[in-house]
DNA sequence: CTGAAAGCGCTAACAC
DNA sequence: GTGTTAGCGCTTTCAG
């Protein structure tokens, strides 16, 4: 029974299409693979016949025999988010490209560290490969030390530190927000504030790092007043514009570890009574489409999460091919993107006027 | 080699595990299927080899011989937007909880319509059932007239024009739309525009109608110079609200058909001179996180997209379970969630203030 | 160019 | 409780 009928269809198998075409089952399979060896007459009325009949080539045991699958376990987390779900967006466009078929497994938090059953599926559906594409959060990456051995399949991280021994992609957090802060003090902003995402991820504190730095570097100094902690969504942005507002009362401008915060920079600003840019400059991080129409338009970090995606797919890919392949030694590595800044009217210091 | 280093490495199989235990693999297959008949001892024993090992059984040797694969095929498109990204979330959360495993696919774009290789390679990987989580665009729904009947696994379509025969899972997006405009109406707007979808979307046709149905029965003449059409970008939303501002003079509410555009309406809005919500009354539609911190916060309608693609798995999984037992009738039906009228600061007109 | 035989890793059915 | 046999649908030899 099937969509609403019954059905007494059962699938096709090479052998009903091997006698549906007086063939063997091997002459089929010869077809279906496009091999050459196959009088152009047979392989007519094969494919005749597979079209007549509906079937479709059993991937399952395909791969059993085959040793290989031509498909790639997926792992993320928090696809409500726009970067995960922009990242995945690039890993399936290569994965098609490239011929891989996808299974993808989300986990139900960032932090989460239970990833044996994740893996034990993945491993158990013969995948070629794996790609990690969740951030790292707090201690989220313990696992690889003591099980990385176990997985004999190749396997890529996509957004974490660099360590030894692991092939990782990732975009550089500290060189863009470095350029964006630089940015507000070339716009003549000197109290730069900074509003920064949950810190027990690793990107939040590179993000958090780079404005230390930068500030520090231009003789700044700079204090716990001087940022505040959200969770990356507008209401936390909300709460650390608030904080800052009060703890840091000479503040100039904010550099919002992303949009979704900065937005609340914002809208908290123009309650506050600040003009933006003219009393407060500031600059975000992500570059989402809204970005453009924020009141005013926002300063931020482009970061292209859909090249990072296929790129980990392009770069996993050639390690199966090498593993496959059985020769030449393979030196992990970290492949980093570089994000792009995109100034616009939020920080855009006009003449000074006086008030 | 793997992840760096030469791995002689093979995947272990059942067999292996069968002679390191001094059992047979049936005893095996019974320890990994947690059946009953097994002496505790010889269980325990198993276990262990098992944990050494490092075993994980072969999934894909499984689905051949259960001739099932305890696996979904989820079609999607457009993952860099917010609405299907929530919408997968929801799917690999039920999916998940089910113990389901999902095969990913997405198109290239809504409405691409050569659909045979995405269904034959889903079939072809023997998935239990199939997800249609794509939007109705244009003609993207013609294959199902041809081609349903040849897809002998059960299939649920989400977000899609009831029709007989399939099994639906939707929103209701013309009573959100109706009472939306209601609400403007009620707070005394009277010259409400619209800014619209992309028409060939069947979702965007639904917003207007209800927005001209509403209109209508209020006693409103509706005109094309009421209404612009944009393509859910919020550049697109810039322009189709300046083009209303101009064929539309005396417009003093906007429904936008999603909340990326009506930030532009706001944006434009500002620009153009009109106070937000006094001058220019503004809903939008879908609820996304930052529309609450908008300038002024927007009202809008809130959709569960992660409920929808919860209630598309469930519904899903029922029907493979009766497929399965070969028992009853199944009736195709559709399925539709209510949205939410969030009210916020956009669209409550303050008494009439003489300017 | 085509076919026959073997087997990928697992489980259902049936012994014992 | 445990083992044996057969076979899921396909591809890989190897013959012809």
């Amino acid at each position: 029974m099937v969509n609403g009928q019954f059905s007494k269809k059962r699938r096709v198998t090479i052998k009903q299409v091997a006698e549906a075409a007086n063939v063997s089952t091997q002459t089929i399979s010869r077809v279906i693979n496009n091999r050459p060896d196959v009088a152009e007459e047979t392989r007519e009325r094969v494919l005749n016949v597979i079209e007549n009949l509906g079937y479709h080539p059993n991937a399952v045991a395909r791969s059993l025999i085959r040793q290989r699958s031509m498909t790639i376990g997926v792992v993320t987390s928090g696809l409500q988010h726009v970067g995960p779900s922009r990242t995945l967006r690039g890993i399936t466009e290569e994965a098609e490209y490239q011929g891989y078929t996808l299974i993808l497994k989300e986990l139900p938090r960032f932090d989460f560290s239970d990833v044996r059953p994740v893996i034990s599926t993945l491993i158990g559906h013969q995948v070629d490969g794996i790609l990690w594409a969740v951030q790292e959060v707090g201690n989220n990456r313990e696992w690889v030390n003591e099980h990385i051995s176990e997985i004999h399949v190749p396997i890529i991280f996509l957004s974490m530190q660099s360590r030894p021994g692991l092939t990782i992609v990732g975009i550089d957090n500290y060189k863009a927000s470095f350029r964006a802060v630089q940015h507000l003090l070339d716009q003549g902003y000197r109290h730069i504030g900074h509003i920064s995402g949950p810190l027990d991820w690793w990107e939040a504190r590179e993000r958090k790092t780079a404005w230390k730095d930068c500030l520090e570097r231009a003789g700044i100094k700079v204090t716990d007043q001087h940022s505040a902690e959200g969770n990356w969504s507008p209401s936390s942005g909300d709460r650390a514009m608030k904080e800052l507002l009060v703890k840091y009362p000479d503040i100039d401008a904010v550099f919002s570890a992303n949009d979704q915060m900065a937005i609340s920079v914002l809208l908290g600003a123009a309650q506050a009574g600040y003009r933006v840019p003219q009393d407060l400059g500031v600059a975000g991080f992500d570059n989402i489409p809204e970005s453009a129409y924020f009141n005013p338009p926002l300063t931020t970090v482009h970061q292209d999460q859909f090249e990072l995606g296929r790129t980990g797919v392009r770069e996993l890919i050639k390690i199966i091919h090498l593993d496959q392949k059985m020769d030449g030694y393979y030196e992990p590595h970290t492949i980093t993107l570089e994000p792009e800044l995109i100034i616009r009217e939020s920080s855009i210091r006009r003449k000074t006027t006086q008030p």
